[in-house]
DNA sequence: GTTAATACCTGTTCGC
DNA sequence: TGCGAACAGGTATTAA
């Protein structure tokens, strides 16, 4: 389940095999994705060289040399592999392969087919409708409590609900909601205006730190990628209350057992006595 | 205008 | 063992 620090990663083991490159083979396998991929898809892509590649939210961005800009999404199941020459066999759900002159090859696969390209300019990318209204990047200094309490007054949510709301910050999801949310220690189901002064400051604050600590696992785990044949998309990583439904709350001097809800159709994993 | 529910998709897990 | 139901979840769309 791809989310920012996932996203994170795969732009970065990405990188060196992109940036500078020039793409002399695209592949559409399939017409859509989540949604149907541009007409010119193909053609506006191929013989271009990537200038950067970059994230924002969950997003991949890569840049070409003519100002296009490719956008992908991962979705829930997207992957990409990477190997050195052509691969023997394609698998099921390689939906997009593309390749570059050093003879790298780069398989899109996702199977729930949740994920999505689109093709950009410069111009038009913050206009873009995935990414018109996207709040602001946990990571920088554009978000922070004040900023956070800000954005949550006046909204009758759940807090939980709030944090997933890529319109209050961009790039989290259903796992790192509940990880920032135990560790701020706020529960789920507090209405998120109530969340302001201290409390926004520790849940930023906790984002920030929840996302900066994943990220670096994922760096963890790249210098594997860059062995073996790489999948980039996925990486292991401990979970404090996350799919922990009757285990023991982590904190020492609680234990109790951590309880699952379900808020708008998502599961929500926390400890009632750490989280108020 | 705001918030909640639903659709999309398929591999995996669970209960009978 | 086999089958079907439930579940996972990001985001656009629809409903309330």
């Amino acid at each position: 389940m791809p989310e920012l620090p996932e996203v994170e990663t795969v732009c970065r083991g990405l990188a060196p095999f992109l940036e500078g490159r020039r793409l002399v083979h695209v592949e559409q396998r399939r017409p859509d994705l989540r949604w149907p991929f541009p007409a010119d898809f193909t053609q506006r892509l191929t013989g271009q060289r990537i200038i950067a590649l970059r994230r924002r939210a969950k997003y991949i961005l890569a840049e070409l040399e003519d100002g296009t800009v490719l956008i992908v999404h991962l979705g829930m199941s997207g992957r990409l592999l990477i190997t050195q020459g052509r691969p023997a066999e394609l698998e099921k759900h390689d939906h997009v392969v593309l390749a570059t002159e050093e003879d790298v090859w780069i398989r899109f696969n996702d199977a729930r087919r949740f994920g999505a390209m689109d093709l950009a300019t410069l111009e038009t990318l913050d206009g873009h409708r995935m990414l018109a209204g996207l709040g602001p990047e946990p990571l920088s200094n554009a978000f922070s409590g004040p900023i956070l309490a800000a954005s949550l007054a006046g909204k009758r949510t759940p807090i939980k609900a709030a944090l997933l709301d890529q319109r209050v910050v961009a790039g989290i999801g259903n796992i790192y909601a509940c990880e920032a949310l135990y560790r701020a220690g706020i529960s789920p189901r507090r209405l998120a205006a109530s969340v302001q002064g201290i409390r926004a400051e520790r849940l930023a604050l906790a984002v920030k730190q929840v996302l900066a600590e994943a990220i670096a696992a994922g760096g963890s785990t790249l210098r594997d990628y860059r062995q073996a044949d790489g999948e980039l998309g996925y990486f292991q990583h401990s979970f404090q209350v996350y799919d922990r439904e009757g285990l023991a709350c982590v904190t020492p001097e609680c234990g109790r057992p951590l309880l699952r809800l379900v808020q708008s159709g998502r599961s929500t994993f926390y400890c009632a006595r750490c989280q108020r």
